[in-house]
DNA sequence: GTCTATAGGGGGATAGAC
DNA sequence: GTCTATCCCCCTATAGAC
């Protein structure tokens, strides 16, 4: 109901299988409904992505490739520009936040991207979850790396926990931008990209300063009791 | 396929269902594979149920009304022992902390019902929205209000957004923990109770009391441009 | 490259017997 | 309360004509 009529039909798919994962998630999705709205024949999406799991991975890649790239474009800029030295913690946040926000906030389509993601982050199907991590992985490690010496005090564990939480504030506040200004009133709006990126560096600033929390290797689960009151 | 044999068929629904959900979604659960797994008829389903969502929402209230009552408690206690003067703000990120750790890491189901909670929250069904958003109305307004007297300096809008940063850290993290732990190479473990309770309360603690990043009421969305680089 | 036709199997929901 | 039978619809995927 939103395909452009003048793009060719693979773009026309890509586009409504976007939508529709978005919204139903990969099992709840049907491409019965994303060919009526690509008007394309069901084969044709057999033809140019050979499945469903397919179609899903060709519209990640159409999003998340340029993504990855300014990403390693960024951490390049890092490097050329203190190199040696250590670069500040605020510069590496906001490689990691504004590539990913332009996304969200550049086109008409960047709220529905982001819904796919939350979909995507939330679906435990291990062929999905590989989809996910396959390029993220190196970069995953470059960021952690780029922090480490930017917070040289602060040892691993709390480092990678810290990270963690980072990508998991930032999924959370985009991935359905319309909910938290309902329940914030309007006051928080998560298509302001200035205001996600001024909290988020500012909170995760002062959280990879905080002191450190981790105490040992700890082993297994234990109940919280011992620690919080 | 894990429906206890002795349990009622309300609660072999229950459990069944909420597996499912976790695992496919709303959409793509399907009626049919649950009341297998649970050994009852299709019907019956409908009997006690009334329809699939009517199940979701009975899922929901059986893991969290409880989880529910357990944040007023908290709430309670920290009012009559700080009365008047302003509680510590670690309290308070204690409070609203271990009640939903305690579902996560407490019985052999914590995993499958954080799942789900991180497909709920995924989910833009706005009928879907509403049941999350139900109960959880009230508890957001008192925790706002309560750190709002810890950090009294803190303009409210920062105050809200950094609100939702927690959660957002919080849910993601506990969703899906098995990744966390895999990516990690088992250094993050999120059924460690103990570190993820005290790395959320190193980072927000801190993230709380860091500088307002806020610059004024901001009207709509800007390019991030300005601010960033 | 694009289409029709179809295989072969689900899906949510309800009526009405017991 | 529990069951059968059924309504009517949707699903992914493929074969094979054009």
């Amino acid at each position: 109901m939103k395909a452009q009529p003048q793009s060719d039909p693979q773009t026309r798919i890509l586009d409504a299988a976007e939508r529709a994962f978005a919204n139903h998630g990969f099992d709840g999705a049907s491409l019965r409904q994303i060919v009526e709205t690509a008007r394309v024949n069901l084969a044709t999406v057999y033809y140019y992505f050979r499945s469903k799991e397919g179609l899903l991975a060709a519209v990640f890649d159409r999003r998340f490739g340029p993504v990855h790239e300014e990403h390693w474009q960024a951490l390049r800029r890092i490097e050329t520009e203190f190199q040696g030295r250590r670069a500040p913690l605020k510069k590496i946040l906001e490689a990691m936040i504004l590539p990913p926000l332009r996304l969200a906030s550049g086109t008409s389509r960047g709220e529905i991207i982001m819904r796919l993601i939350g979909r995507i982050v939330a679906d435990p199907n291990p062929r999905i979850q590989e989809l996910l991590q396959r390029q993220h992985k190196d970069l995953r490690v470059a960021y952690l790396k780029a922090i480490q010496r930017s917070v040289p005090h602060l040892p691993k564990r709390d480092l990678w926990w810290r990270f963690e939480l980072l990508w998991g504030a930032f999924v959370f506040v985009l991935c359905n931008p319309s909910r938290i200004e309902q329940i914030t009133d309007g006051v928080c709006n998560p298509s302001d990209s200035n205001a996600v990126l001024s909290q988020m560096v500012a909170v995760f600033s002062a959280g990879f300063r905080a002191p450190a929390a981790s105490r040992r290797k700890s082993t297994k689960a234990r109940r919280p009791k011992g620690r919080s009151r």
